[in-house]
DNA sequence: CATCTATTTCCATGAATATCGAAACAGCCT
DNA sequence: AGGCTGTTTCGATATTCATGGAAATAGATG
């Protein structure tokens, strides 16, 4: 993980409606969620909501897999857990231990 | 914690210069580290580093303090943490156990 | 107050972004 | 072929962003 990838990654979240489709793929679980149902629930225009998902594909935080006609969208589990690593693997160094 | 301030603390971070600033005063630890010392350690121009530091503050994610003649900027540790917890909250949670 | 240093604001500019309708395209299934 | 589901492209617009030089400001000190 460099700098550049990670705020690629970060930018890409920081976006109100990506962090929406996102979280709601984080919901959706192992099973994802069809294009489709994801723009229903976020009321997004196809096209809109296109240009988000690539945007999250191209830095790599889904993943699309077909599932017959339609496709199914997947949060990428490992890719979040190395970005929060990131940005937290000299985080708060000189607090102690206080987790929790 | 809501989507839209996590949202805008994230975009904070997703700039590469603003990362990179954020990541230095992260690891200037509890000190932190005063804005000209982070300008010539990143060669930032003094307005540029200005307004990203600016957008930090905003968003919460650092804190200025005087100390002398000089500002100390600091990284807010908590409100990363919370940013985190935010965003992992939902995170691999049918993915079982094999943290780390 | 004068002066020094450290930091911010003002202003401008070029670039990128977010949004979305419409229409063409692509992959899959029956 | 024909009907799904979803993506891409075109085209348009309003907004926001990143950048940085110049000037103003803030706080400490003498």
């Amino acid at each position: 993980m460099n700098i550049e990838t990670a705020s690629r990654q970060v930018d890409a979240l920081g976006n109100p409606t990506r962090l929406r489709i996102y979280r709601a793929l984080v919901r959706a679980g192992e099973t994802g969620a069809p294009v489709g149902q994801v723009q229903e629930a976020l009321g997004l225009p196809a096209s809109t909501l296109s240009h988000h998902l690539k945007k999250l594909l191209e830095v790599g935080l889904i993943r699309q897999e077909r599932s017959g006609t339609t496709l199914h969208c997947h949060a990428e589990y490992p890719v979040m857990r190395a970005l929060v690593g990131f940005l937290v693997d000299e985080c708060c160094v000189d607090e102690g231990t206080n987790v929790g």
